[in-house]
RNA sequence: CGGGAAGUAGUUCAGUUUGGCAGAAUACCUGGUUUGGGACCAGGGGGUCAGAGGUUCAAAUCCUCUCUUCCCGACCA
């Protein structure tokens, strides 16, 4: 990434906005901090979803749809909740529009009863629904999941990261206990974990939300973040035990087997196109995009050099031949005959979109009975025999995938850093950024304190399966709250 | 919502200080030559200079107001 980072003018977002652009992945809409995810970004986002929700599937999940409109008064029947979100809700107000000439006007007459609030998140509407869905323990566990797009009104919004409106899906389970509830969060972000983590090659660190970092109207947030290029951590997913926060405030009681009434046990847990955004911002180059193997659109590019048709006939029948062998092991590709782009055009191209693999067939190949073989994550090149082909490029995306990984691990493992006091955090922070881990003791005062010195908040304390404990940050008590400070996007 | 920057061709921008024919690169179109790392030559099309108002013989340029976008914070997935 050289250029962008090491220069002091030029600076990572623009690094960022330039690959997504120039990528042909997604631009800014006109309409306020929306996006507009153009046919390649979208390939990406469904190669996710369709992986995902294979995922969701084999755990016993269904899809299915909710309205995009909520009464407002769902939203204020828990009020943890509307704080976390009434600040940034698109609200319907009118129904008709009139004309009048030629002028569009809203129509006074048609000011609804009550207001209708576009979907920030769907617990509430949902929760209506289970009221009417769950009666007996016969009808739990309820684990249903839905694909769609919300809107929160964002301040500032940035490309994948944060838009007004973003595509995601959102999982809404209810149980007869709350073992069972937890238990189900803990499943999902292990799931989101086992896609990060093998799907998108970028390393995890998994662990809890405090407190102030929590979802609004959660009882214990189970988080996934990554660290990008730049040093500073995303999250990249989140599942919420919500206790029986939810039930209680729609009244969703289940009979048990002794016929008593219970409230049930509810979760919710989600990704968002953000994925994107941390796939980008994790592998990419000043090249442009670096795609990891399972998730490109194209896992392999053909590029013909030729200069006559003669030789572009064979070329061509050489390269459908290639991509019909692809096709048969499940390796997809895209050979681009288009006469009027030069073979340096097409190579710049196809790095740009980050296209694992490029073969390149020429006049010296089809007399040596050869190819061309360059790989995106290293850029190197290498010529092999025909014959090795497919055997070489399924070792080669293998090797691409676990490479990305690797590289992305070990930028985690160098930019972890272990401090003991305050000074030393501040330091690590300004000379080295990244994730500095450290102990904590609980609480929020201290929490508060670096965040506003330092602009690094707690990304997430750590899953802890040794019981480690040590001195905590500030007050010195002993804690065995190992958590991460990072500033993040 | 605070601080900063910007809005001119599809895109990236120059031109604004000091008012005087609307510019470049790139992309696009046509023809030709090319083709192993972003080709070259010749020709061509493309503009409400963010919007409104004002000053002036004359405004992209000066003044006033409005809108929008981007960056850094706060907020957030």
């Amino acid at each position: 990434m050289g250029k962008f980072i090491s220069d002091k003018n030029i600076n990572f977002s623009k690094w960022y906005n330039d690959i997504v652009i120039k990528a042909d992945l997604a631009e800014h809409s006109d309409i306020r901090g929306c996006m507009i995810i153009k046919p390649y970004g979208y390939a990406i986002w469904e190669k996710i979803k369709a992986v995902l929700d294979n995922m969701f599937k084999k755990t016993g999940h269904l899809n299915a749809y909710f309205p995009l409109l909520i009464p407002k008064s769902f939203l204020s029947k828990e009020s943890k909740h509307i704080d976390g979100f009434a600040k940034e809700c698109a609200v319907v107000t009118h129904s008709k529009l009139k004309s009048i000439n030629n002028e569009i006007l809203i129509d006074d007459n048609s000011k609804l009863k009550e207001e209708l609030i576009i979907r920030p998140t769907s617990e509430t509407l949902i929760w209506h629904t289970y009221k009417k869905w769950i009666k007996s323990y016969k009808d739990l566990p309820l684990l249903i999941n839905q694909w769609s797009n919300v809107i929160r009104w964002e301040i500032r919004t940035r490309l994948f990261l944060r838009t007004s409106e973003f595509l995601w899906q959102e999982g809404h389970t209810a149980h007869a206990s709350s073992e069972e509830a937890i238990q189900e969060a803990i499943l999902m972000r292990n799931i989101y974990n086992d896609f990060i983590k093998n799907w998108m090659a970028i390393e995890t660190i998994m662990g809890i939300k405090t407190p102030k970092e929590r979802f609004a109207g959660a009882i214990e947030t189970y988080c996934i973040e990554g660290l990008m290029q730049d040093k500073k951590s995303l999250q990249m997913g989140t599942s919420h035990f919500l206790g029986q926060i939810f039930s209680k405030a729609f009244d969703v009681k289940f009979l048990d087997q002794n016929n008593n009434n219970n409230y049930v046990w509810s979760t919710s847990w989600g990704v968002s196109t953000r994925l994107m955004g941390a796939l980008i911002m994790s592998h990419s180059d000043d090249k442009g995009l670096v795609l990891p193997p399972k998730l490109a659109p194209w896992q392999v590019v053909i590029i013909p050099v030729y200069d006559n048709d003669l030789i572009f006939n064979k070329i061509s029948h050489l390269a459908n031949n290639i991509m019909e062998k692809l096709n048969k092991v499940n390796i997809t590709s895209i050979y681009d005959n288009k006469k009027y782009h030069r073979p340096g055009f097409k190579f710049s191209h196809y790095e740009l979109k980050g296209v694992p693999i490029r073969i390149t067939i020429g006049p010296n190949d089809l007399q040596d009975n050869t190819l061309e073989i360059f790989r995106r994550d290293t850029r190197k090149k290498m010529t092999i025999y025909k014959e090795e082909l497919i055997s070489t490029i399924e070792n080669l995306l293998k090797e691409i995938q676990s490479n990305l990984y690797k590289r992305n691990k070990n930028h985690m493992i160098n930019n972890t850093h272990f401090v003991d006091n305050y000074d030393d955090l501040k330091k690590t922070l300004n000379s080295k950024g990244g994730m500095i881990m450290s102990y904590w003791d609980g609480s929020q005062e201290i929490e508060n304190k670096i965040k506003n010195e330092t602009q690094a908040s707690i990304i997430c304390i750590a899953d802890n399966k040794e019981k480690l404990s040590g001195k905590s940050i500030i007050s010195k008590v002993k804690s065995n709250k190992r958590v991460l400070f990072a500033k993040s996007y």
